[in-house]
DNA sequence: CTCGGGAACTTATCGGCGATAAGGTGGGTC
DNA sequence: GACCCACCTTATCGCCGATAAGTTCCCGAG
């Protein structure tokens, strides 16, 4: 039986928990599927597509593709999807730098649609909409990264980062220590979103106020390089 | 006259910007530098040190050390740093993911406790504070990283993505296409931004309504696993 | 004046990486 | 029975980060 691409994306998966992401070769993935390496560039074009395919499986396990959001719960469901991707992100080593470089792909994008969709009918412009998503998603992104390189970091650290001492002449850091040195991550990530999702409803109310509430007219202030927040 | 660990951190930094960072290798910097490869083995211990010192440095030009923040201001200067560092990591070719891995350094901290102390003169608890700190951080991690990957990925790319026939019946996304096209990175990015920063005004409010107003008490609701938002 | 020692570098080499070229093999089709 | 093509192998390339061991040269102690 030949080997199906499927079930490459799937070792791979595997050996990326096993090996974390400089582990995961060709030559190592290849071992264990049980043929040689160059047998892979048969199935994938370079290292780079397989990559591709694995951020893709590791959040189709996450997110199911066809939800219909309710503009009436939408902090609910935007929060919830947040959570969904960072658990999926966190399920496998080195998730974040997995899926880091990869572009959003065509199909994805009716869901995407829906989203709009919803928030739209929260009250928000298309483009401010999207842009809040992207938000998200960049918030997503940055913290999973730096998770995992921590996560990453303590592991062949020696010493635990941060010592009391250090902190010695830094009262607020040692009243804030143990955010500081992440012994808490989902309640960290949690406080990051609600200020998130608070900062939506600012806008929301912001755009409902300001404008005639549809997509006409120019937008307020938000264009401009560097004002719009005094 | 012996190399200077100093002069090997800037010519690496140029090297980044011509070649990127995977061009960045031992063998192109020492070549640059006038020296045989494994002489920059005197100077730092792996390479991982190199970028990190690389790192270090980037930011060091955005971010003048001594600054004492303003209370009464800080939306003015939680989004200037903000802007700043975004522009330092902008300044070099990947420079986000020379960042990204880098752990904070202790001699950041003094910094850091300043903003902290600002932070708290506007009414927030010193965990809290930090914590807004810690998430636009990975706010602009995520975003800078995602940014120059798709700079990078439309340089490499025959076509332009998300073409118009794509988006043909999704009418919101076309409405957004220049969002999702990221035509407009500094304006997508402020407007993150101010997310972000009313978010902040939101919990501000929240931690002066709800406690004794200082840093006693047991939070309100914050480090539940998922509530709290609902 | 010399001579030991260490800072700063070189040459040689290692094992491993992603990727390509070219050749083999076996089942299905006319 | 000939051919084809999907799928895999063997051989090899050029490059990478890193280490080992030897070389050069300055500088200060005696």
């Amino acid at each position: 039986m030949a080997l199906q691409r499927d079930e490459v994306v799937r070792t791979a998966l595997r050996v990326l928990n096993e090996e974390g992401i400089d582990g995961l070769t060709t030559r190592r993935l290849a071992r264990e599927l049980g043929v040689q390496s160059p047998a892979l560039y048969w199935h994938f074009k370079n290292k780079r597509e397989l990559l591709d395919l694995m951020a893709e499986a590791m959040l189709a396990e996450a997110l199911p593709p066809d939800r219909q959001p309710d503009p009436e719960h939408w902090p609910e469901w935007i929060a919830a999807d947040a959570r969904a991707k960072r658990h999926a992100l966190l399920a496998y080593r080195d998730g974040a730098r997995v899926h880091a470089g990869t572009l959003p792909t065509e199909d994805e994008l009716p869901a995407v649609e829906a989203q709009l969709s919803a928030l739209c009918g929260a009250g928000l412009r298309p483009r401010t909409a999207l842009r809040l998503l992207l938000t998200v998603d960049r918030y997503i992104m940055g913290w999973v990264t730096e998770e995992q390189a921590w996560r990453q970091g303590a592991a062949d650290r020696d010493r635990p980062p941060f010592p009391d001492e250090s902190l010695r002449d830094l009262p607020l850091l040692r009243e804030a220590a143990d955010v500081l040195r992440m012994t808490d991550h989902d309640a960290d990530f949690e406080g990051g979103l609600r200020v998130l999702i608070e900062g939506f409803r600012a806008e929301i109310a912001r755009e409902a106020g300001g404008s005639l509430g549809d997509s006409v007219g120019a937008e307020p202030s938000a264009a401009g390089g560097g004002g719009g927040l005094a």
